[in-house]
DNA sequence: GCCGAGAATGAATCCATCC
DNA sequence: AGGATGGATTCATTCTCGG
């Protein structure tokens, strides 16, 4: 197989991510941001008034909460633990993951993390700082959620640190976002630290490539994965400007 | 039904929250702290009693025992979308709910949520901004979450406020803390915004009655329910306390 | 009052040991 | 393919107290 992009340690396939995970080993840290496949199909039922759509016991409330309502969900979990398992496959016995997702996928995301073989140990937040749509009469939706865990026992000894729980960090606007869901690189580079020094970090999803970047300023090897060409090319961009910028300060 | 303790439009009742709740009517917003039944990975873990469990060092301060928090995740599940129905009944058309949880029971208290007949709206987060216990080759776990969500359509008109959905606040510390999984009044406070000025808070599990002096100081009426005796009266004096502060300063 | 050193604390987790 | 119990370990942050 054969590199979209392949520079001073930093790695990008354009292709399927089943396909490349089936070729790879050593993976050390597994850390990524998918598609959520969030937003209700079905939000107009779900935001009924619930005491007038179940006038009967709450068993009926229960099926048709849990019945038909989430097929995509389903089809959700499917998918990310069937990735899951062929990265776990692809990793090394002290391995770390960490998804991303956001509110409404978070429990279907902690069932996939587990049912792809992974231990699951925590959730971290990512802040986004305000910079969210106001929820009249509720609480703001100012937070996505880092699923983390590892595919073994944690080895603390060969990564001895501890990163903060709640990470904030302004969403990226403007000309500088290159992708709909682009995260801060200051938030990623938080996640890098995960992997050991020098380490092996996958991101299946690539997207505009933060993940990858921030593994290179961090000094930890990595391996992209991107089925859309254009974002290959993005990705690829803003590697080699990174590694431009990282000269200059040398 | 004759309450324990009864002042300024606050009422405790020391009993069964089932039992309450099925003669309660009128709810405008149920904000509460359940037992998690959480921690540790094993079934022993959770099933030794609440002090040997989450109290680590030789306190100076004794702090009473809670029950109830030792449910598996099955039972944990029926536990909370059984009392949750029950509280359904007794709300209004546009009530809110507020629950918190911890990272390991979130998506079974997600779950009960819907499936006690409510519609789950978001996640809030409670950083406790550092003051957590590190862990070595991870993220540190820094936040509690609360699941929110309303009986029916919300209606932002008659409470028209949006709360920020992290909430930081330092955990509660020393010789004010009365409850080993005691919240700062702040959150609180925040959360009881979510219900309409002057409406009806109940909280099913007073423990040492933070959401009842946070519902007084925000101008709503409130009921709280307990089943321990000790806490009823812990829960009394900080209220009576709060009452005296309040005269003080006018 | 301000600063620094030392002590205390945490809605844990992991593991050895015992029954 | 056991289950319960108790003890060791962890360190960033907060608290206490003396100078």
């Amino acid at each position: 197989m054969k590199p979209y992009f392949e520079a001073n340690g930093i790695q990008i396939y354009h292709g399927d991510c089943f396909e490349v995970l089936h070729a790879l080993r050593g993976i050390d840290a597994v850390i990524t941001d998918p598609p959520y496949s969030s937003g209700g199909q079905f939000r107009g039922d779900r935001t009924m008034n619930t005491v007038t759509k179940y006038v009967q016991t709450n068993q009926q409330a229960f099926r048709a909460e849990f019945g038909g309502d989430n097929r995509d969900q389903r089809s959700y979990l499917a998918w990310v633990s069937l990735w899951m398992s062929a990265a776990l496959h692809a990793s090394n016995p002290n391995a770390i993951a960490a998804l991303f997702t956001d509110w409404r996928q978070l429990p279907t995301t902690t069932d996939a993390f587990q049912a792809g073989g992974w231990v699951w140990r925590g959730i971290g937040v990512w802040d986004k700082t305000g910079a969210a749509r106001p929820r009249l009469g509720g609480i703001k939706s100012q937070a996505e959620y880092i699923v983390w865990g590892s595919s073994g026992p944690l080895d603390a000894d060969a990564n001895p640190i501890c990163i903060p729980g709640v990470l904030s960090a302004p969403i990226v606007r403007g000309t500088d976002k290159e992708h709909i869901a682009e995260k801060p690189l200051k938030v990623m580079s938080w996640l890098c630290e995960l992997c050991r020094p020098g380490g092996l970090i996958v991101d299946p999803f690539v997207g505009s490539g933060t993940t990858l970047v921030a593994a290179k300023k961090s000094g930890r090897r990595a391996i992209g994965i991107e089925i859309m060409e254009a974002n290959c090319e993005i990705a690829a961009k803003r590697l080699q400007q990174g590694f431009l910028d990282l000269s200059e300060v040398a």
